[in-house]
DNA sequence: TGATAACTAAACATTA
DNA sequence: CTAATGTTTAGTTATC
Protein backbone atom coordinates (compact mmCIF):
# COMPACT_ATOMS: atom_id res chain seq x y z
CA UNK A 1 0.00 0.00 0.00
CA UNK A 2 0.54 3.23 -0.56
CA UNK A 3 2.43 3.98 -2.49
CA UNK A 4 2.21 6.74 -4.53
CA UNK A 5 -0.07 7.39 -7.28
CA UNK A 6 0.48 6.79 -10.58
CA UNK A 7 4.07 7.58 -11.47
CA UNK A 8 6.64 8.42 -9.37
CA UNK A 9 9.64 8.85 -12.04
CA UNK A 10 12.49 11.04 -11.28
CA UNK A 11 13.41 11.68 -14.56
CA UNK A 12 12.12 14.53 -16.45
CA UNK A 13 11.25 13.00 -19.87
CA UNK A 14 9.03 10.61 -17.33
CA UNK A 15 7.44 12.99 -15.89
CA UNK A 16 6.03 14.92 -18.44
CA UNK A 17 4.38 11.93 -19.95
CA UNK A 18 2.45 11.93 -16.71
CA UNK A 19 0.83 15.56 -16.88
CA UNK A 20 -2.83 15.00 -17.57
CA UNK A 21 -2.71 11.38 -18.02
CA UNK A 22 -2.17 11.85 -14.19
CA UNK A 23 -5.08 13.69 -13.34
CA UNK A 24 -7.28 10.86 -14.69
CA UNK A 25 -5.42 7.82 -13.14
CA UNK A 26 -5.61 10.08 -9.87
CA UNK A 27 -8.95 9.89 -9.47
CA UNK A 28 -9.06 6.33 -10.34
CA UNK A 29 -6.08 5.45 -8.09
CA UNK A 30 -8.02 6.83 -5.09
CA UNK A 31 -10.76 5.78 -5.74
CA UNK A 32 -9.67 2.02 -5.59
CA UNK A 33 -8.00 2.52 -2.93
CA UNK A 34 -11.06 3.20 -1.04
CA UNK A 35 -10.29 6.62 -0.21
CA UNK A 36 -11.34 8.85 -2.41
CA UNK A 37 -12.24 12.25 -1.95
CA UNK A 38 -15.46 13.90 -2.25
CA UNK A 39 -16.80 16.93 -3.22
CA UNK A 40 -17.34 19.27 -6.05
CA UNK A 41 -16.68 22.08 -7.56
CA UNK A 42 -17.54 22.59 -11.22
CA UNK A 43 -20.32 23.27 -12.53
CA UNK A 44 -21.04 22.05 -16.08
CA UNK A 45 -20.67 19.00 -16.49
CA UNK A 46 -21.62 18.81 -19.87
CA UNK A 47 -18.57 20.68 -20.88
CA UNK A 48 -16.43 18.06 -19.58
CA UNK A 49 -17.26 14.25 -21.25
CA UNK A 50 -15.37 12.67 -18.99
CA UNK A 51 -12.36 15.19 -17.72
CA UNK A 52 -11.31 18.02 -18.95
CA UNK A 53 -7.90 17.98 -17.86
CA UNK A 54 -5.71 19.11 -15.10
CA UNK A 55 -6.92 22.27 -14.21
CA UNK A 56 -8.27 22.96 -17.24
CA UNK A 57 -10.40 26.20 -17.06
CA UNK A 58 -14.05 25.43 -16.60
CA UNK A 59 -15.67 26.43 -13.68
CA UNK A 60 -15.66 29.07 -11.87
CA UNK A 61 -16.81 29.16 -8.12
CA UNK A 62 -14.55 31.39 -6.96
CA UNK A 63 -14.83 30.02 -3.38
CA UNK A 64 -17.90 32.44 -2.60
CA UNK A 65 -19.72 31.40 0.85
CA UNK A 66 -22.91 32.11 -1.10
CA UNK A 67 -23.01 29.65 -2.98
CA UNK A 68 -25.45 29.21 -5.44
CA UNK A 69 -24.23 30.29 -8.83
CA UNK A 70 -26.78 31.66 -10.74
CA UNK A 71 -27.52 28.67 -13.69
CA UNK A 72 -25.38 26.47 -12.16
CA UNK A 73 -28.07 24.04 -13.34
CA UNK A 74 -25.16 23.66 -15.73
CA UNK A 75 -25.53 23.98 -19.18
CA UNK A 76 -26.51 26.47 -21.19
CA UNK A 77 -24.95 29.57 -19.66
CA UNK A 78 -25.16 31.01 -22.77
CA UNK A 79 -22.45 30.80 -25.15
CA UNK A 80 -22.58 32.70 -27.90
CA UNK A 81 -20.55 35.63 -30.05
CA UNK A 82 -17.61 36.99 -29.02
CA UNK A 83 -16.11 33.76 -29.79
CA UNK A 84 -17.29 33.61 -33.21
CA UNK A 85 -14.78 36.32 -33.50
CA UNK A 86 -11.69 35.93 -31.43
CA UNK A 87 -11.90 31.94 -31.81
CA UNK A 88 -12.37 31.52 -35.20
CA UNK A 89 -8.81 30.41 -35.48
CA UNK A 90 -9.24 27.55 -32.08
CA UNK A 91 -12.23 27.04 -34.06
CA UNK A 92 -11.04 24.85 -37.56
CA UNK A 93 -8.39 23.20 -35.49
CA UNK A 94 -10.44 21.97 -32.45
CA UNK A 95 -11.83 19.32 -34.03
CA UNK A 96 -8.65 17.69 -35.01
CA UNK A 97 -7.97 16.69 -31.81
CA UNK A 98 -10.83 14.77 -30.87
CA UNK A 99 -9.78 13.31 -27.54
CA UNK A 100 -10.88 14.78 -24.53
CA UNK A 101 -12.45 17.66 -25.33
CA UNK A 102 -13.67 18.28 -28.29
CA UNK A 103 -16.51 17.36 -27.18
CA UNK A 104 -16.64 20.81 -25.19
CA UNK A 105 -16.27 22.50 -28.37
CA UNK A 106 -18.99 21.08 -29.95
CA UNK A 107 -21.19 22.19 -27.01
CA UNK A 108 -20.23 25.66 -27.63
CA UNK A 109 -20.52 25.63 -31.03
CA UNK A 110 -24.19 24.65 -30.78
CA UNK A 111 -25.14 26.63 -28.16
CA UNK A 112 -23.79 29.60 -29.86
CA UNK A 113 -25.90 29.22 -32.36
CA UNK A 114 -28.75 29.35 -30.33
CA UNK A 115 -28.17 32.43 -28.82
CA UNK A 116 -26.19 34.36 -31.24
CA UNK A 117 -27.32 37.70 -30.55
CA UNK A 118 -28.21 37.19 -27.64
CA UNK A 119 -28.14 40.41 -25.14
CA UNK A 120 -26.27 43.43 -27.06
CA UNK A 121 -28.19 46.07 -25.22
CA UNK A 122 -25.63 47.74 -23.63
CA UNK A 123 -22.22 45.55 -23.69
CA UNK A 124 -20.19 47.45 -21.14
CA UNK A 125 -21.97 48.82 -18.77
CA UNK A 126 -22.32 46.55 -15.62
CA UNK A 127 -20.13 49.01 -13.83
CA UNK A 128 -22.53 51.39 -13.73
CA UNK A 129 -24.51 50.54 -10.62
CA UNK A 130 -21.79 49.71 -8.65
CA UNK A 131 -19.76 52.35 -8.85
CA UNK A 132 -19.95 52.31 -4.60
CA UNK A 133 -22.43 54.44 -4.11
CA UNK A 134 -21.84 55.87 -0.85
CA UNK A 135 -17.97 56.54 -1.91
CA UNK A 136 -15.21 55.38 -0.44
CA UNK A 137 -13.86 52.38 -2.69
CA UNK A 138 -12.26 51.06 -0.15
CA UNK A 139 -9.89 52.83 1.93
CA UNK A 140 -6.65 51.49 2.21
CA UNK A 141 -7.61 49.72 5.27
CA UNK A 142 -4.65 47.93 6.10
CA UNK A 143 -3.14 45.52 4.80
CA UNK A 144 -4.14 43.21 7.31
CA UNK A 145 -2.71 41.32 10.28
CA UNK A 146 -3.61 38.01 9.49
CA UNK A 147 -5.12 36.26 7.13
CA UNK A 148 -7.49 37.24 4.90
CA UNK A 149 -8.75 35.34 2.80
CA UNK A 150 -9.40 32.28 4.59
CA UNK A 151 -12.94 31.23 5.33
CA UNK A 152 -12.70 34.34 7.29
CA UNK A 153 -16.49 34.55 7.77
CA UNK A 154 -16.75 38.28 8.20
CA UNK A 155 -17.83 39.04 5.08
CA UNK A 156 -19.84 42.03 5.92
CA UNK A 157 -17.76 43.51 8.16
CA UNK A 158 -15.87 45.34 6.48
CA UNK A 159 -17.71 46.18 3.57
CA UNK A 160 -14.81 46.66 0.97
CA UNK A 161 -14.92 43.94 -1.55
CA UNK A 162 -11.98 45.05 -2.68
CA UNK A 163 -10.02 42.50 -1.03
CA UNK A 164 -11.92 40.04 -1.46
CA UNK A 165 -10.85 36.85 -3.80
CA UNK A 166 -11.60 37.77 -7.33
CA UNK A 167 -13.77 35.91 -8.82
CA UNK A 168 -11.81 34.50 -11.71
CA UNK A 169 -9.68 30.88 -11.41
CA UNK A 170 -5.98 30.95 -11.48
CA UNK A 171 -6.15 29.60 -15.00
CA UNK A 172 -8.84 32.92 -16.03
CA UNK A 173 -6.34 35.07 -14.61
CA UNK A 174 -3.64 33.78 -16.73
CA UNK A 175 -5.80 33.65 -19.95
CA UNK A 176 -6.68 37.07 -19.04
CA UNK A 177 -2.84 38.56 -18.01
CA UNK A 178 -1.80 37.20 -21.37
CA UNK A 179 -4.20 37.81 -23.66
CA UNK A 180 -3.90 41.46 -22.45
CA UNK A 181 -0.37 41.25 -23.78
CA UNK A 182 0.60 42.93 -26.98
CA UNK A 183 2.46 39.93 -27.40
CA UNK A 184 0.18 37.28 -25.94
CA UNK A 185 3.23 36.01 -24.30
CA UNK A 186 4.28 36.93 -20.69
CA UNK A 187 6.98 35.20 -18.54
CA UNK A 188 5.94 34.38 -15.46
CA UNK A 189 6.90 37.43 -13.26
CA UNK A 190 4.52 39.45 -15.94
CA UNK A 191 1.95 37.14 -15.02
CA UNK A 192 2.01 38.28 -11.38
CA UNK A 193 2.50 41.75 -11.58
CA UNK A 194 -0.88 42.03 -13.91
CA UNK A 195 -2.56 39.75 -11.64
CA UNK A 196 -1.57 42.33 -8.75
CA UNK A 197 -2.21 45.42 -11.03
CA UNK A 198 -5.72 44.03 -11.49
CA UNK A 199 -6.40 42.83 -8.50
CA UNK A 200 -5.14 43.94 -5.30
CA UNK A 201 -6.23 41.64 -3.57
CA UNK A 202 -3.14 39.74 -3.91
CA UNK A 203 -0.83 42.48 -3.21
CA UNK A 204 -1.74 41.66 0.20
CA UNK A 205 -2.82 38.20 0.19
CA UNK A 206 -0.04 36.07 2.16
CA UNK A 207 1.82 33.86 -0.28
CA UNK A 208 1.00 30.73 -2.36
CA UNK A 209 -1.01 32.28 -5.04
CA UNK A 210 2.03 32.71 -6.92
CA UNK A 211 3.16 28.98 -6.27
CA UNK A 212 -0.68 28.31 -7.72
CA UNK A 213 -0.05 30.43 -10.80
CA UNK A 214 3.19 28.40 -11.39
CA UNK A 215 1.13 25.67 -10.48
CA UNK A 216 -1.50 26.39 -13.00
CA UNK A 217 1.00 27.39 -15.57
CA UNK A 218 2.78 24.21 -15.87
CA UNK A 219 -0.46 21.42 -15.73
CA UNK A 220 -3.23 23.37 -17.64
CA UNK A 221 -3.09 22.33 -21.15
CA UNK A 222 -4.18 25.76 -22.45
CA UNK A 223 -0.75 27.57 -21.22
CA UNK A 224 2.24 26.77 -23.11
CA UNK A 225 5.79 27.88 -22.57
CA UNK A 226 7.18 29.23 -25.86
CA UNK A 227 11.00 29.48 -25.32
CA UNK A 228 12.81 28.48 -27.68
CA UNK A 229 14.85 31.24 -29.24
CA UNK A 230 16.84 32.86 -27.25
CA UNK A 231 16.08 36.32 -28.64
CA UNK A 232 14.60 38.46 -25.49
CA UNK A 233 17.04 37.81 -23.56
CA UNK A 234 14.48 37.23 -20.59
CA UNK A 235 16.42 36.01 -17.31
CA UNK A 236 15.33 32.62 -16.19
CA UNK A 237 12.56 30.94 -17.12
CA UNK A 238 10.57 31.30 -20.61
CA UNK A 239 7.34 32.98 -22.15
CA UNK A 240 4.15 31.43 -21.74
CA UNK A 241 0.98 31.06 -23.97
CA UNK A 242 -1.80 30.17 -24.78
CA UNK A 243 -2.74 27.02 -26.67
CA UNK A 244 -4.75 28.01 -29.53
CA UNK A 245 -6.39 24.72 -29.16
CA UNK A 246 -7.74 25.48 -25.82
CA UNK A 247 -7.85 29.01 -26.10
CA UNK A 248 -11.92 28.53 -26.30
CA UNK A 249 -11.79 26.79 -23.61
CA UNK A 250 -10.86 29.58 -21.48
CA UNK A 251 -12.95 31.92 -22.89
CA UNK A 252 -15.68 29.52 -21.70
CA UNK A 253 -14.69 29.74 -18.28
CA UNK A 254 -14.72 33.12 -18.75
CA UNK A 255 -17.96 33.45 -20.09
CA UNK A 256 -19.11 31.86 -16.67
CA UNK A 257 -17.89 33.71 -14.69
CA UNK A 258 -19.64 36.62 -12.87
CA UNK A 259 -18.69 39.82 -14.70
CA UNK A 260 -17.45 38.24 -17.72
CA UNK A 261 -16.35 39.31 -20.32
CA UNK A 262 -16.34 39.19 -23.85
CA UNK A 263 -19.05 41.64 -25.34
CA UNK A 264 -21.62 41.49 -27.60
CA UNK A 265 -21.12 43.83 -29.69
CA UNK A 266 -18.69 42.54 -31.60
CA UNK A 267 -19.90 40.24 -33.50
CA UNK A 268 -22.32 41.48 -34.60
CA UNK A 269 -22.99 45.48 -34.67
CA UNK A 270 -26.28 45.69 -35.30
CA UNK A 271 -28.39 43.02 -35.36
CA UNK A 272 -31.37 43.57 -33.03
CA UNK A 273 -30.49 42.94 -30.07
CA UNK A 274 -33.17 42.90 -27.58
CA UNK A 275 -34.51 39.97 -29.33
CA UNK A 276 -34.78 38.46 -25.88
CA UNK A 277 -34.12 39.11 -22.80
CA UNK A 278 -31.27 37.22 -21.93
CA UNK A 279 -32.31 38.06 -18.55
CA UNK A 280 -29.81 35.33 -17.53
CA UNK A 281 -26.87 37.50 -17.07
CA UNK A 282 -25.21 39.47 -19.32
CA UNK A 283 -22.17 40.75 -17.54
CA UNK A 284 -19.54 42.49 -20.06
CA UNK A 285 -16.39 43.50 -19.30
CA UNK A 286 -13.55 42.13 -18.05
CA UNK A 287 -10.10 42.93 -18.00
CA UNK A 288 -7.77 41.66 -19.98
CA UNK A 289 -9.84 41.52 -23.14
CA UNK A 290 -10.10 44.43 -25.63
CA UNK A 291 -12.97 45.91 -24.35
CA UNK A 292 -11.16 46.53 -21.39
CA UNK A 293 -9.05 49.14 -22.87
CA UNK A 294 -11.31 50.54 -24.64
CA UNK A 295 -13.42 50.94 -21.87
CA UNK A 296 -10.38 53.34 -20.67
CA UNK A 297 -8.75 50.47 -18.50
CA UNK A 298 -11.36 50.12 -16.22
CA UNK A 299 -11.62 46.91 -13.68
CA UNK A 300 -13.86 45.96 -11.64
CA UNK A 301 -14.03 43.28 -9.31
CA UNK A 302 -16.68 41.32 -8.09
CA UNK A 303 -17.87 41.14 -4.69
CA UNK A 304 -19.23 37.90 -4.21
CA UNK A 305 -22.15 36.19 -4.29
CA UNK A 306 -23.22 38.12 -7.34
CA UNK A 307 -23.28 35.18 -9.15
CA UNK A 308 -26.21 34.14 -7.96
CA UNK A 309 -28.00 37.25 -9.52
CA UNK A 310 -30.76 34.85 -10.87
CA UNK A 311 -31.33 33.11 -7.70
CA UNK A 312 -30.82 35.38 -4.66
CA UNK A 313 -29.16 38.28 -4.79
CA UNK A 314 -28.54 39.67 -1.59
CA UNK A 315 -29.26 42.33 -2.03
CA UNK A 316 -26.46 44.68 -3.02
CA UNK A 317 -23.94 42.72 -1.82
CA UNK A 318 -22.37 43.96 -5.06
CA UNK A 319 -19.93 46.34 -4.72
CA UNK A 320 -17.18 45.94 -7.23
CA UNK A 321 -14.26 48.03 -7.33
CA UNK A 322 -14.27 50.23 -10.12
CA UNK A 323 -11.07 51.45 -10.35
CA UNK A 324 -9.33 53.52 -13.56
CA UNK A 325 -6.18 51.57 -14.21
CA UNK A 326 -3.59 53.44 -13.65
CA UNK A 327 -1.05 53.66 -16.43
CA UNK A 328 2.16 53.37 -14.00
CA UNK A 329 4.25 50.66 -15.17
CA UNK A 330 5.00 48.47 -12.13
CA UNK A 331 8.00 47.90 -11.79
CA UNK A 332 9.37 45.30 -13.95
CA UNK A 333 10.93 46.04 -17.01
CA UNK A 334 9.60 43.27 -18.52
CA UNK A 335 6.15 44.25 -18.57
CA UNK A 336 4.60 44.72 -21.50
CA UNK A 337 1.51 45.72 -20.22
CA UNK A 338 1.53 49.28 -20.97
CA UNK A 339 -1.79 49.54 -21.45
CA UNK A 340 -1.44 50.80 -24.44
CA UNK A 341 -2.95 54.23 -25.48
CA UNK A 342 -5.50 54.00 -28.00
CA UNK A 343 -5.60 51.70 -30.91
CA UNK A 344 -8.25 49.27 -30.93
CA UNK A 345 -10.38 48.81 -33.87
CA UNK A 346 -13.49 48.49 -34.32
CA UNK A 347 -13.13 45.28 -35.75
CA UNK A 348 -11.16 43.77 -32.71
CA UNK A 349 -9.66 41.44 -34.87
CA UNK A 350 -6.30 42.96 -34.18
CA UNK A 351 -3.97 40.23 -34.15
CA UNK A 352 -1.68 40.10 -36.33
CA UNK A 353 0.91 38.74 -34.74
CA UNK A 354 -0.17 35.17 -33.62
CA UNK A 355 2.22 33.59 -31.45
CA UNK A 356 2.10 30.48 -32.88
CA UNK A 357 3.62 28.14 -30.11
CA UNK A 358 3.12 24.93 -30.42
CA UNK A 359 6.06 23.54 -31.07
CA UNK A 360 5.18 19.65 -30.93
CA UNK A 361 1.88 19.43 -30.75
CA UNK A 362 2.43 15.86 -29.65
CA UNK A 363 0.56 15.01 -26.39
C1' DT B 1 -22.81 10.00 -2.81
C1' DG B 2 -19.51 10.09 -6.36
C1' DA B 3 -17.24 12.74 -9.80
C1' DT B 4 -14.72 16.57 -11.02
C1' DA B 5 -12.65 21.27 -11.20
C1' DA B 6 -10.16 24.27 -8.44
C1' DC B 7 -7.21 25.77 -4.34
C1' DT B 8 -3.16 25.02 -1.55
C1' DA B 9 1.03 23.29 0.16
C1' DA B 10 5.10 21.29 -0.71
C1' DA B 11 8.73 18.25 -2.47
C1' DC B 12 11.78 18.16 -6.22
C1' DA B 13 14.07 19.60 -10.56
C1' DT B 14 16.05 22.95 -13.77
C1' DT B 15 18.37 26.97 -14.86
C1' DA B 16 20.14 31.95 -14.90
C1' DC C 1 25.13 28.64 -4.04
C1' DT C 2 20.75 31.06 -4.43
C1' DA C 3 16.55 32.27 -6.21
C1' DA C 4 13.29 32.22 -9.77
C1' DT C 5 11.07 28.85 -12.56
C1' DG C 6 8.77 24.52 -13.61
C1' DT C 7 6.87 19.95 -12.60
C1' DT C 8 4.47 16.80 -10.12
C1' DT C 9 2.13 14.66 -5.89
C1' DA C 10 -1.21 15.08 -2.56
C1' DG C 11 -4.76 16.66 0.55
C1' DT C 12 -8.81 19.37 0.75
C1' DT C 13 -12.81 22.11 -0.57
C1' DA C 14 -16.96 23.05 -3.03
C1' DT C 15 -20.73 22.17 -6.37
C1' DC C 16 -23.42 19.33 -9.24
MG1 LIG D 1 0.90 23.85 -19.47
Amino acid sequence: MLGRAPGKSTTVAARQKYNHKYWREREIYRRERGRGSSGQQKDSKETAPGWMGPTMPLSKKAQSPSSGLGLTHGLSPLYREAEAADLSLSLSASFSKAEDEELTSLSWLHESTDLLNSFSHSGLRSVSPLQDSDGHPLPPHSPTSSSPDPGDPSPYDLAMGANRKPPYSFSCLIFMAIEDAPSKRLPVKDIYGWILEHFPYFASAPTGWKNSVRHNLSLNKCFKKVDKDRSQSIGKGSLWSIDPEYRHNLIQALKKTPYHPYSPGLVTPSTSPPGSPQAYHSPPLWPGSPFFRKNGGVLLQVPHGVIQNGSRIRSQSLFPVIRPLPISPVGSRTTAIKICSGRLSDSGRRCSPLPLPLPTPQR
